[in-house]
RNA sequence: UCCUCGGUAGCUCAAUGGUGGAGCAUCCGGCUGUUAACCGGAGGGUUGCAGGUUCGAGUCCUGCCCGGGGAGCCA
């Protein structure tokens, strides 16, 4: 085949052109002397037809339309406009190959068990909706490398293998390491991250972080993705600007970028096209006042849960910074509030619709003793953490960051029910298959 | 970990304690514009596993296994 191979998603630059397509057939339909072939190339779905006359006999049409759903093939062909074709762009066939054929493909065009599509992952990311929202990650995460490099931070990968717990409490994947005892999964790369901004200023990473919680909910997965970055001499306001600037121009790049994606998962996008900054800040107290208002028996020192975090965001139209939580529960590493010390200069961001927590940011404690006691205090092994210590001994500074759940905010754009589906392959905790 | 719902053909589901079925998929045949195409025919079963009750269990009981939904915890 000797035409220009074209990607799908080309077509209507290459109208009327003979083109090659190389891609897999995702459905057809066949009526004697005409067939119908829905290939996808991983850029779109297109029609092709193939008809009994110049280029096809009766024999070689019944045995294209015999080739079974999923094969990989070979295609080339005149694109043309044609309204009776979905996409209004179709392939009038002139040589058809066969790549290699499928056996029998178990996802059909309807309405399957979430059990059976998690079993078939690694089938169900040709289906239109999980390449959809796997599209949406891509600009996702583009965007959010593209405001930061633009914004001066650097990109610092942390590593995975670590020797101890980032925040104390949260469970850890344990594994052994050599002669050396056990080592950890990360479950964030804050510390690092610290670490790398006294060095660079502003800095980030985007790294996958494990937690061995045994959470069963839509908005828990055992591996996800964290964007942290971290800034020297930002304090806690620095920190929620950037946060809000940094949102808002992802979702903006979305609105821009995946309009087909977000009509494929139906997503309104009236609610998406409010997010702009600023975003409304309410302090830990206004969010319990908030909740007593709509009935939830809320008390000073509590934390929240999904149903209200959405209570709160009700009361928005735009993602909700809630900061100056209660110390007690919140992470050893946040800075105490100075006029209340029983509060910490932290920040949560609730998204809109009910998509719960996607930041939590905080200014970080820069003083070597007041670090150290809180270390004490939380029963944590000053050996590991020495290194971390040491950074408030050379140079320290007021510094913030925050991370954000890469899942969560694809999830929330997206428009999806479960975080699950914003990954390409989910971890949960009866699942580690495929 | 707790609460709750479920497991029957490749898939989605039926079946009063009394001969396990349908639609889709697959295979065979038909059709010149299909849109989850349509029409005719065929094949396809250790009812999650192990016990128990019963003349008789997919159905009732006990235990286990595997999932779904939710809670707590968190991003």
């Amino acid at each position: 085949m000797k035409a220009p191979w074209v990607s799908i998603e080309s077509f209507p630059l290459h109208l009327g052109e003979e083109v090659v397509v190389k891609g897999w057939l995702a459905n057809k339909r066949s009526s004697g002397k005409v067939a119908f072939l829905i290939v996808r190339d991983g850029t779109g779905f297109a029609q092709a037809t193939g008809a009994v006359g110049e280029f096809f006999t009766r024999s070689e049409l019944k045995e294209m339309a015999k080739v079974p759903l999923q094969s990989s093939i070979i295609l080339q062909g005149v694109v043309r406009k044609d309204d009776r074709a979905p996409g209004g762009y179709e392939l009038a066939l002139s040589h058809f190959q066969v790549v290699a054929e499928a056996e029998d493909y178990p996802i059909q065009n309807k309405e399957h068990s979430v059990e059976f599509l998690l079993e078939n992952r690694h089938l169900w990311l040709r289906s239109q909706k999980p390449h959809a929202v796997l599209r949406i990650r891509n600009q996702v995460i583009m965007g959010l490398h593209q405001f930061l490099q633009e914004n001066g931070f650097t990109l610092i990968d942390p590593p995975i293998l670590t020797p101890a717990a980032c925040e104390g409490t949260t469970t850890l994947f344990e594994l052994d390491y050599f002669d050396l005892g056990k080592a950890y999964l990360s479950q964030s790369g804050q510390l690092y991250m610290e670490a790398a901004a006294s060095a660079f200023g502003k800095v980030y990473c985007l790294a996958p972080t494990f937690r061995a919680e045994k959470s069963k909910t839509r908005r828990h997965l055992t591996e996800f993705w964290m964007l942290e970055p971290e800034a020297a001499f930002f304090d806690w306001q620095d920190n929620m600007e950037l946060q809000e600037q940094l949102v808002s121009f992802v979702v903006g790049r979305i609105l821009d970028s995946c309009q087909e994606e977000l009509a494929t998962l139906e997503r309104d996008l009236t609610p998406l096209t409010k997010i702009k900054t600023p975003f409304p800040r309410i302090s830990y107290e206004q969010a319990i006042e908030i909740l007593k208002a709509k009935g939830f028996s809320a008390e000073w020192g509590d934390d929240f849960g999904g149903d209200e975090e959405t209570a709160i965001s009700e009361e928005f139209d735009r993602p909700v910074f809630i900061h100056h939580y209660p110390a007690q529960i919140k992470a050893f590493y946040m800075q105490p509030d100075p006029d209340d010390t029983r509060l910490v200069l932290n920040d949560d961001l609730i998204a809109p619709e009910g998509y719960g927590e996607i930041i939590g940011g905080s200014q970080r404690i820069h003083d070597y003793q007041l670090l150290k006691n809180k270390l004490e205090e939380n029963n944590l092994p000053l050996e590991a953490f020495q290194w971390y210590l040491d950074l408030r001994k050379f140079g320290t500074c007021p510094h913030s960051g925050f991370g954000l759940g890469i899942e969560r905010m694809v999830a929330w754009i997206s428009g999806i029910h479960h975080i699950r589906e914003a990954i390409p392959f989910p971890r949960q905790i009866y699942r580690i298959y495929p």
